[in-house]
DNA sequence: TTATTATATTGCAATATTACGATAAATAAA
DNA sequence: TTTATTTATCGTAATATTGCAATATAATAA
């Protein structure tokens, strides 16, 4: 009991689900609104911003990575990140979708 | 510690990343699109649909109606479940504005 | 080489989520 | 009233997430 049934629903389901996972927590949306008020993507100051010690940060940025939402490039010491909008389109476009199919409907 | 630092960060970040953790389960994720499938909103066959005891469903569909992403009207002994378009289209906004932005950027 | 700087990983404690059996509550039908 | 029917809640076990100190890793600078 008590275990994540995943492999009982859709891949499709599964990877919607984990895209808002990975923004299902108030750091990593902020991790995302802070890299969208930057100029560049060259930032490595996001320890700074945020509430949270480093390794703390460090476990936010990996999971909005591994999620696709945002990418990072290697400069020398410093990661630069910034988001992916490819990503960002995908979702955007599933509840555009999802607005288009309520149109049609009673509610 | 491990307790959720939730009150760290900024209300809006805190009720963006609510949405999406309504969403972050492919059970909900399932419960959504099966409410858009349907033609209308009177549906009490929800637990049929998805691998998930009457209970596990019904916990699912309370945090999908908390987030205010569906409705739920009393309709007999059933429940007629609708998604709450309102919501949705607060979410594609969010994200249009998102891409908006990103247009502008280097990335 | 030895710092220094920036980020990642490990290990662990606290808390949250997921799932379901048992049961309750509420309404409708007999 | 009694009996179905439908949904909600309680209690609890299993697992996942969150957060951080300590430490490791990797690249640059001195």
């Amino acid at each position: 009991m008590g275990v994540s049934k995943s492999e009982s629903f859709s891949v499709a389901h599964n990877e919607m689900a984990n895209l808002f996972k990975a923004l299902s927590h108030p750091a990593r949306v902020a991790i995302v609104e802070y890299l969208l008020s930057v100029d560049t993507c060259i930032c490595g100051d996001i320890v700074e911003v945020l509430p949270l010690a480093q390794p703390t940060v460090s476990q936010h940025l990996k999971e909005l990575k591994n999620a696709n939402i945002i990418k990072g490039s290697i400069d020398g010491t410093a990661i630069c990140y910034c988001i992916n909008p490819d990503t960002i389109e995908i979702i955007e476009k599933y509840f555009g979708s999802i607005n288009q199919q309520l149109k049609n409907k009673c509610c």
